[in-house]
DNA sequence: CAATTACATTCGAATATGCTAATATTCAAT
DNA sequence: ATTGAATATTAGCATATTCGAATGTAATTG
């Protein structure tokens, strides 16, 4: 396989890699919905959804489409959802198979000696 | 969904997003190597590949078995491969809707004047 | 016990990412 | 034309990532 595709693949896994992001696309999942409506159900500061927003329209994981006054967004392409599913089924595997994960997830912070 | 389920999913994401993580999970795809073989395979630096194989590590994407001198990666869970084959198919999918694609991965190396 | 092989870790510099606050832009309505 | 609402962009700072160079650590061999 050639390196283009895996630098393409790890550019989506980039966007891919952030909560709101994520929680973006979730929202997104059922259909279009305004940048407002998801800053509100985000209930994040409105420059920093547009900030993410950019990042995924900078990668085409989504498409936006200008209504008057207002910008409504949706998945570009459904394998994206797809993939964010087969993560889910994944998680529940390790939790499964390792009861320690979660302790893990909090490890970051100890680096603090 | 809880914001720690995404954060989970975007920590795993964000070990993906990088070509050369991705090059190690496809080399492991068809069993284990060891850090050795991976090195040779990928031609880069000793300590960049140890690195990334250490990203891999923290998120639990690959496990080590230790045979004498050498240490053995293997994929943990198959589950990530799907997630990498999910993204070949949506790679063509997006080639097909938008040729401007290949432009877009060009760019980069663009920069040299 | 050297010396070597196979990996891992640490350090420091360059670049990238994420956030808030402030400012722009764009369309709508008065 | 002004104002207001919805969204985007920019600036600046803090933190994170990535890399090569150097160093550390086990196990192996002589």
């Amino acid at each position: 396989m050639p390196d283009s595709l895996r630098r393409f693949k790890a550019d989506i896994f980039q966007a891919l890699a952030h909560s709101t992001r994520i929680a973006i696309l979730e929202l997104l999942s059922d259909g279009e919905l305004s940048a407002g409506v998801l800053i509100e159900k985000l209930g994040m500061e409105q420059a920093n959804v547009s900030q993410h927003l950019g990042v995924l329209r900078a990668k085409h994981l989504v498409v936006n489409r200008k209504a008057g006054n207002q910008v409504f967004y949706s998945v570009r392409d459904r394998t994206i959802i797809e993939v964010l599913q087969l993560m889910r089924r994944y998680f529940h595997t390790q939790l499964k198979e390792t009861s320690d994960m979660l302790d893990e997830l909090d490890k970051p912070l100890e680096i603090v000696h």
